[in-house]
DNA sequence: AATACATATGAACACATAAACATATGAAGA
DNA sequence: TCTTCATATGTTTATGTGTTCATATGTATT
């Protein structure tokens, strides 16, 4: 079973390589789903939309935390929000998270 | 718009809530994926199965931090490899890595 | 206007992480 | 066995990251 791959082939492979950027922003991205706060997160939010008080009571932890986290999920446009009163209601910008997680779980369960 | 959500419901989202050990890998996944040298790496692994001297001279960096990054593609269960000769010919261990990029990509692409 | 409540922000600290360098392992050929 | 080539591993260093604490902003109520 003889291996090769000439400069040739190596050269097509980095012609197929998508650009830096993309590769940069993809990795940037799942750097958001990274942290289980995060993920945990985005989990009660897929459930349904939650206050700041709400997200923080749900996960045991201090506001500050919360809110420094939804403020990176709001950068990568993955939540929005709404105002209500002295509230504010988030909630998930689209469907993509659902669909990234179930295909990453997938993977998990082997 | 009167947003109210009492602590039966909380208490409701909390048990829909996946276990924490799951949420945990799940986040363990995407880091794995955060790093633009691992995705990167599986780019390329997407194209072709290659030995680690071609991917080195591919992405033009030390052959130790791939080596180094290989490891934890190979920890997270997302490449494997074997034997040719001197050469260890890695390739990627499943096919969920591009179902799991295109959705990705998907949310970036708006 | 003063107060209370909800949320955001800035700074600091403890910890994680990627890359580089040096070195070790392991296979093949002389 | 000695050497060479391919790859892995241990250590160090510089940089990044999540949380906490303290404080600021902003909205409603009186």
């Amino acid at each position: 079973m003889e291996h090769e791959i000439n400069d040739d082939k190596l050269d097509k492979i980095l012609e197929n390589l998508p650009d830096e950027e993309l590769i940069y922003n993809l990795a940037e991205l799942f750097k958001v789903f990274s942290d289980s706060t995060r993920v945990r997160i985005l989990c009660v939010l897929m459930q349904s939309d939650l206050t700041v008080g709400e997200i923080t009571k749900s996960l045991s932890m201090t506001q500050s935390a919360i809110s420094h986290q939804l403020r990176m999920l709001k950068q990568a446009r993955l939540v929005k929000f709404r105002r209500d009163g002295k509230n504010l209601i988030y909630s998930l910008a689209d469907e993509h998270v659902s669909t990234i997680f179930s295909q990453t779980l997938e993977h998990i369960m082997e």
